[in-house]
DNA sequence: CCCATATAATTAGGAACCTAACTATATCGG
DNA sequence: CCGATATAGTTAGGTTCCTAATTATATGGG
């Protein structure tokens, strides 16, 4: 094991809710403790779930980003350009500069020059990345299922819904 | 405005439920479609949450790991190892490291040298770490609270619950 | 007693994503 | 038609966290 003193008790996520609730009477404020753990512990899931896609990702030379990339060019005959990837990914163009610069030199991309408009340099999936994506469909797919596996159909489709109240409350305040 | 190409189109969250039924059908897989779909968006609304809580650290100067160190020494009668911060946080111990660097820089904790352990150097919250601590407090919690505001209170009871369902299920992909 | 081994913290270097500045090309108004 | 401005992509450099190697100190068996 390179890092077991990473991972967190498991008998006591983090943080817990003693800890909030002494943090809350400290600055006697007027919030309540799980309320705030909630949001705290959706914040530890995310880096976690971040986490371990990069671990999986890694085990076939890519990263989250890169694979991301390479499935949203699949799902758009093939091609795109660097400023609609960079959208649909949420993420920059100097960031997807990198992406592409990496996934072009293992020959999962190649990069073509508009005729059009000079200045566009649009991303084509190659064979060899369309080979990449169908190896990991499987595997890629069955953990995305697994993640998910110990909540039932309704359970599902709830969270769903909540994670999406959620993600609106995040957004809200980021405006 | 300085990425708002950065933000993605908000009547089509990322990814979406027809993007994903595409790839399905287009490797014959035997997956759910709306499961991944919950796996994928819980990905986004914490890669979403992180960048948010980023953001608002940054305007005192701190970041999300250093918020973090500070809150878990005060918790911890402001003097812990930083092998204990590491569990702690859930972090490695170079990390930790890092984080006291620049917040002993800053004057908000200092080192000191055990006199029981020569290889020990535990980390003691100073006063003006103490005092950041309080100044951040108020609006800090406000936006913990204002995340899941959208919820009412038995939703959050019910997303907490799926939430700790999820975390075991990445938990069991890690291992 | 002292050498092999374990442990605490740090250093060195890497990966992912960011902002800001830059280059090259396109377009619009006088 | 041509200079000012806008846009596409890239480059440069910063932040956060990581793994692996290193340094310093402690401990246990022959």
């Amino acid at each position: 094991m390179t890092n077991e003193h990473n991972i967190p008790n498991e008998y006591e996520a983090i943080p817990s809710l003693a800890q909030l609730k002494r943090q809350i009477e400290r600055y006697d404020l007027d919030v309540d403790a799980q309320t705030v753990l909630v949001a705290a512990r959706l914040m530890a899931a995310g880096t976690k779930l971040g986490h371990a896609a990069e671990v999986h990702f890694s085990k076939f030379g890519l990263s989250t980003g890169r694979y991301r990339l390479l499935a949203d060019l699949e799902d758009n005959a093939g091609e795109e350009l660097p400023s609609q990837l960079a959208e649909h990914l949420g993420v920059t163009r100097a960031t997807v500069t990198g992406l592409i610069d990496i996934l072009e030199r293992d020959g999962l991309v190649s990069r073509r020059t508009s005729s059009v408009d000079g200045r566009q340099r649009s991303v084509v999936l190659t064979e060899l990345g369309a080979e990449k994506l169908q190896d990991m469909a499987e595997e890629h797919f069955a953990r995305m299922e697994a993640i998910v596996g110990l909540l039932s159909v309704e359970e599902r489709s709830l969270f769903l819904d909540l994670l999406s109240k959620v993600t609106h409350g995040i957004s809200s305040l980021t405006e």
